[in-house]
DNA sequence: CTCTTTGGTAAGTTATGACTTACGGTAAGT
DNA sequence: ACTTACCGTAAGTCATAACTTACCAAAGAG
């Protein structure tokens, strides 16, 4: 019960832009309504799906509540892809050779 | 339209289990739905949504038509995921230092 | 204490997508 | 040529999930 919650979470559009907003820098709901087209409730629920699947935090900040990414989630992600590769190892230092020569 | 295609593709679980059962093996469209509790139309259907995300890719065999996985499918995703590091290259090399030690 | 701001939750509507059965099409076997 | 095996597509059903409005709770500001 992890990857396959992120891949729910990140499947639908609204969601994934709401996740990629909050790669930038912490925001509260209100702000991340703004830049949405959907109204401020669908937001909030767009949230709690993005923390069921430990993709985002919360603090509360007075009245408002600032959400955070949390990457650690995605990790889960990762080594899931990496089941998909005979030898996960090699794959990442090829991947990190090539991204150094195009450096 | 690349990385988008594969959560929604991976977010259905039946879809899931078919792309992890072509991680095994290629296989037809008849043996995939032999160990899924659904239909075979079914599994067509799932596999046109797996293709049309870059995730398999089919050859003809005689009657039958043989699936198997596209592991270069999978890097678009990578990629993604990298993006929500803000050093990736470090990130990689953290993970590979970490799975050094527990190897 | 009251008013305002902020945001989570409930209830209801609607669109989407996962499934079924039915059908058609192609390749191999006899 | 006829039959069988394998599979994709069409059409229709049904459940789910993404959205709305309405309401309620909590934390500053005056």
């Amino acid at each position: 019960m992890a990857y396959e919650d992120i891949f729910t979470a990140l499947a639908d559009q609204t969601r994934r832009h709401i996740f990629e907003a909050l790669r930038d820098q912490p925001q509260t709901v209100g702000q991340l309504a703004e830049h949405q087209p959907v109204s401020r409730p669908a937001v909030s629920q767009h949230l709690k799906v993005l923390q069921d699947a430990n993709l985002v935090s919360v603090e509360p900040r007075g009245t408002s509540r600032l959400y955070s990414i949390r990457r650690e989630g995605l990790s889960e992600l990762r080594d899931y892809l990496d089941s998909f590769w005979s030898d996960a190892l090699s794959a990442y230092s090829a991947e990190i050779a090539r991204r150094m020569k195009t450096n």
